[in-house]
DNA sequence: ATGGCCGAATCTTTCGGA
């Protein structure tokens, strides 16, 4: 069984990109970010007509998430449950498919760290904390599937010193992530690749991809269910190299 | 970071992204 998760950033401009895609690669879930899209604008038949089933939580312009599958899914949650009330924002699908339970997230952003956007990044991922933590109840494999907007480590950016004051790197977030981590969960790539440094994101500015300054903040955070039949977790660069790419490329788990 | 982009919508600018 393939999973895989990718920032797409705009599905309407690239359904054929990921169509082609996941058939080349045999992807039997794809957890998407950024579609751009509400519900309604979502290329949900063109996916139909090519023998997908779709999940969509989608909202006007901006984030929006959704699942694409080769089996039908169930929809076990649309919003992190401690935001619902308040949540204007598509960040987060969760459904449940053979035994598994797969997400797919869009954490904030946050910058700049002097506004409100990254006191937000903060209460979402602390109610991210608790949700992922009360999933861990649940005695089967979970994967937590996303755009983090978290560097984790030194090794995952190509100059820490460029990061070292922003959003995506700053302390108290990076702590946030190791929370989630400390209540039972593994950081797939690190769990099967070592030290190996590679990257998930390289912005479409300062030529980023040609000098390669790019980030891993993709990330599957997995529960010791899923670590016990994990079977390989990798970075496929290939379609960020290609014409009108999004600025970030898939990453793949595989039981 | 010498500086360099890209997407949707408000559409010859603005806002958000990372």
């Amino acid at each position: 069984m393939k999973f895989a998760s990718w920032n797409i950033n705009s599905i309407n401009l690239r359904k054929e990109t990921v169509l082609n895609w996941i058939i080349e690669n045999n992807i039997d879930v794809l957890g998407l970010q950024e579609i751009k899209c509400e519900n309604e604008k979502f290329p949900t038949k063109f996916f139909h007509e090519n023998g997908y089933f779709v999940e969509v939580i989608g909202q006007k312009s901006y984030n929006g998430v959704a699942i694409i599958s080769k089996q039908p899914v169930q929809l076990s949650n649309s919003c992190l449950p401690s935001l619902k009330e308040e949540e204007p924002q598509a960040r987060y699908i969760e459904v449940e498919i053979s035994n598994f339970i797969y997400t797919s997230i869009y954490v904030p952003n946050g910058n700049p760290i002097d506004t409100n956007k990254f006191s937000y990044k903060k209460k979402w991922l602390d109610c991210l904390i608790k949700h992922s933590n009360d999933l861990l109840s649940f005695e089967k494999p979970v994967i937590l599937a996303g755009d983090f907007n978290v560097i984790p480590e030194t090794l995952d950016c190509w100059d820490e010193k460029v990061w070292e004051n922003d959003a995506l790197a700053i302390p108290i977030i990076r702590k946030q992530f190791r929370t989630i981590k400390h209540q039972g969960y593994f950081d797939a790539f690190r769990l099967l690749n070592g030290n190996k440094t590679e990257w998930s994101f390289w912005d479409y500015q300062n030529g980023s991809w040609n000098k390669d300054y790019g980030i891993r903040i993709d990330h599957f955070l997995i529960n010791s269910y899923a670590a016990d039949i994990i079977k390989n977790c990798t970075i496929d660069k290939k379609p960020r190299g290609k014409e009108k790419p999004s600025d970030h490329t898939p990453i793949v788990i595989e039981f």
